[in-house]
RNA sequence: CGCGGGGUGGAGCAGUUCGGUAGCUCGCCGGGCUCAUAACCCGGAGGUCACAGGUUCAAAUCCUGUCCCCGCAA
């Protein structure tokens, strides 16, 4: 079956894999023009889109489907689109092009989470099982009838970057049976049921952490936000990003945004919470890598003399 | 040339303002104590102070240029 594929994230590219090796015919590859990556802001292409160099694929790139690349588009003459976090909206005029429309893949248990940041979305509100769903696409944002699911746990400790990195692995495997389904003309869409919630992108803010709030949830909030857009909070009016941290139920005796360094050969750092302490695994202060809170504590410690005594406050 | 922080033994940092032969908390190696230990005690190795050039009797420290890392912004 002639497959036209549209994707541009990391994310998308195990399923562009999937398909070749499958055995679909991969006729173009749809992916959003080269970017500014980094400070330098040098062009680089998508993950996408080096992908389908190195497997010799035609490719599109576009960030809009306007009238341009629809004409590419039809030029060569898919059956079937699979879609993948291209990053652009299809119009209408591209939607029947393909004789099959066009295949959604979506890291969601639909109608569940719609929209640009669905598994950031689970991690933060807590859910403990989410998935993903084939669908064809139509006008509306997420909404048209699926074709399959499939569900993944969300552990307590998972970022959505380790989360999606599963559903794009697993997904990819749904997208390829989705689309044998329809090719055999074995598959037909059924609508969504169930409760909608939307997951719009997320923004800088989203990652910040705000420490009034019960621990839980401030886990929750950085694990959702790892690593997009990465969760911070802010020392001395600079930037502090933080890594992974452990729930000390046990310390209630700490207020919010305080810290606590236990002295030790391996220094630990503890912030207080809404509800009860959290311990700090790994710090990012703003000019320095990632590095653990043991590192961080003992460099306070050079710095000022005895760390424990330091009045450290976040904000 | 968008703004800013930084590159000092394996890690994280101090020292740079007011130049004068490198320090702290760890790690590592050896020994000791101990039933034992990631705990404690003693000893030890390990650094062209990012790179290049300049000023100086003398540069981690002052001047110039380059490379690299990171935060913000885009």
């Amino acid at each position: 079956m002639k497959v036209l594929f549209a994707g541009t994230p990391h994310v998308a590219v195990p399923s562009l894999d999937r398909l070749v090796a499958d055995g679909f015919d991969v006729v173009a590859v749809l992916t959003r023009e080269d970017a500014p990556q980094g400070r330098k802001r040098v062009l680089a292409p998508s993950p996408v889109a080096s992908r389908a160099a190195e497997l010799d694929l035609p490719v599109i790139k576009a960030n809009r489907i306007d009238a341009h690349a629809i004409e590419q588009i039809a030029l060569v003459g898919a059956e079937v689109a699979a879609i993948v976090a291209y990053g652009g909206l299809v119009p209408p005029a591209a939607l029947e092009m393909p004789r099959h429309g066009w295949v959604n893949l979506h890291f969601s248990l639909l109608p569940a989470w719609r929209g640009a940041a669905p598994v950031q979305h689970a991690v933060i509100n807590g859910d403990d099982l989410t998935g993903a769903a084939t669908f064809r696409l139509e006008k509306g944002l997420d909404t048209g009838p699926v074709y399959g699911t499939l569900t993944e746990d969300i552990r307590p400790d998972d970022t959505a970057g380790a989360l999606l990195e599963r559903l794009a692995e697993s997904g990819s495997v749904l997208l390829s049976q989705t689309l044998q389904g329809i090719d055999i003309g074995m598959l037909e869409p059924v609508a969504q049921t169930g409760d909608v919630s939307l997951a719009p992108k997320l923004t800088l803010e989203d990652g910040h952490i705000t420490w009034d709030q019960p621990a839980l949830g401030i886990r929750r909030r950085i694990n959702g936000t790892t690593p997009e857009p990465g969760p911070w909070t802010s020392l001395d009016g600079q930037r502090f990003k933080l890594g992974a941290v452990d729930l000390l139920p046990e310390v209630e005796d700490l207020a919010p945004g305080a810290v606590r360094i236990l002295p030790g050969r391996k220094p630990r750092v503890l912030v207080g919470t809404g509800s009860h302490a959290i311990e700090l695994l790994q710090v990012q202060p703003a000019g320095k890598k990632m590095m653990p809170a043991a590192d961080w504590a003992r460099g306070l410690e050079s710095a000022e003399g005895d760390a424990t005594r330091k009045q450290v406050i976040f904000a």
